[in-house]
DNA sequence: GAGCCGTCTGGACGAGCGTCAAGATTCTCT
DNA sequence: AGAGAATCTTGACGCTCGTCCAGACGGCTC
């Protein structure tokens, strides 16, 4: 009996991993159509179309629309704070910490520029569709934090505390980046590395 | 011949000039439409409702819908200009440029907020369609350019100069601006004072 | 092999979209 | 007053959208 029941739910489980892991792929075929085309062109079907399913799958996966897109961003989150994990940490001095902080911002600014043009676009969308707002909220929290163990770390190397509030520095920080993401996407030669400059000169600013 | 050219021209002028002022009177309902709901989810037949004419009549003044949204945008800049200009001319003293400066983008911050949330929108929007982003590269520049005249402003009563680049300070500070919309948006109370405080604060680095 | 269940397809639906054009209405000038 | 132009309404078109559903497919257990 005992060996049944746990037949019984290695399959059980065995499904709902299927199901969940086909979840995640139908949000990331999501996630890949939102930021090609943006949310106000982006259709169920085109979503279907880059996942390789028919569009009515998705119904099968997901209650509706919003339900999709809202696990799509969850994912990208994910993909965030994955991706920024680990670039505080190792650091010995503060001009090395600095240059880190640089290149990790220069390099997913190029490298993953349509990702960071969906993330603008779906925060602006929050604002008019109140589905998104928690979890948009809950993203820019998460976004705000990281900026701020970043300035926490580079005070600590520089053996002093930062002077600024968590939010100051995430704003000018965020508008920096948003500004070069704009020029990098319509091709200015110069977003790389102005907004490079702009960070090491805003950064050492927020700490005394 | 010539009173009946001149009446001719008169009339054709006033013809012209009606067109024109039902183009603006159109184009502004396009811009309370888009900043109440936002470009995704704004529709033709939803513009002539605020107008008060009916949906058929967009097709007689504008050549299709890009066009009717790009000639709001235009106007949106118009009044952007519009309000800012005689911030910084009129001051004594550093400290009072400042909390001038404060003063109009708190007081637009809060009276404008779907106006720039709307800005923010058709910005982003820029980044997937093509269409609008020669308006939007111009608009971006035209405020990059009235926050730079702030700062030199700012300088200029302190007796120095900046001590940085136009798009530095003007990043730093839309960023400062963006974050306090987002928050004035979701209701946080703070979000005003956050962002007096956060102007005041990155403005004087601004200079030598 | 038969039946079952989880998975997936493809078509249908009603609604709303941008666009257009034919006709009604209003204005202007002789 | 009445012709003609300018302006506006109305309804239609072709299309795409989100959603739903009947049924096909495939692996699994008796």
């Amino acid at each position: 009996m005992a060996s049944t029941a746990g037949s019984a739910d290695r399959i059980a489980r065995r499904q709902v991993d299927k199901f969940d892991e086909r979840r995640r792929q139908l949000a990331d075929a999501a996630l890949l159509t939102l930021s090609e085309l943006g949310y106000a062109r982006t259709s169920l079907r085109e979503i279907a179309q880059h996942s390789g399913f028919s569009h009515g799958v998705l119904h099968y996966y997901f209650r509706d629309k919003v339900d999709l897109i809202t696990h799509g961003v969850r994912r990208y989150k994910a993909h965030c704070v994955e991706r920024y994990d680990g670039i505080v940490a190792p650091a010995g001095d503060p001009s090395e910490l600095l240059a880190r902080v640089c290149d990790a911002l220069v390099g997913t600014l190029d490298q993953d520029a349509v990702l960071h043009r969906l993330w603008y676009d779906l925060r602006t969308q929050s604002l008019f569709e109140e589905s998104f707002r928690a979890d948009v909220a809950e993203i820019d929290d998460s976004l705000e934090r990281m900026i701020w163990r970043t300035v926490q770390a580079y005070a600590e190397l520089l053996e002093t505390v930062p002077t600024c509030t968590p939010s100051f520095a995430y704003a000018t920080v965020d508008g920096l980046f948003q500004q070069a993401l704009l020029r990098h996407l319509a091709g200015a030669p110069g977003a790389l590395d102005g907004l490079r400059d702009g960070l090491r000169r805003q950064l050492p600013t927020l700490v005394a």
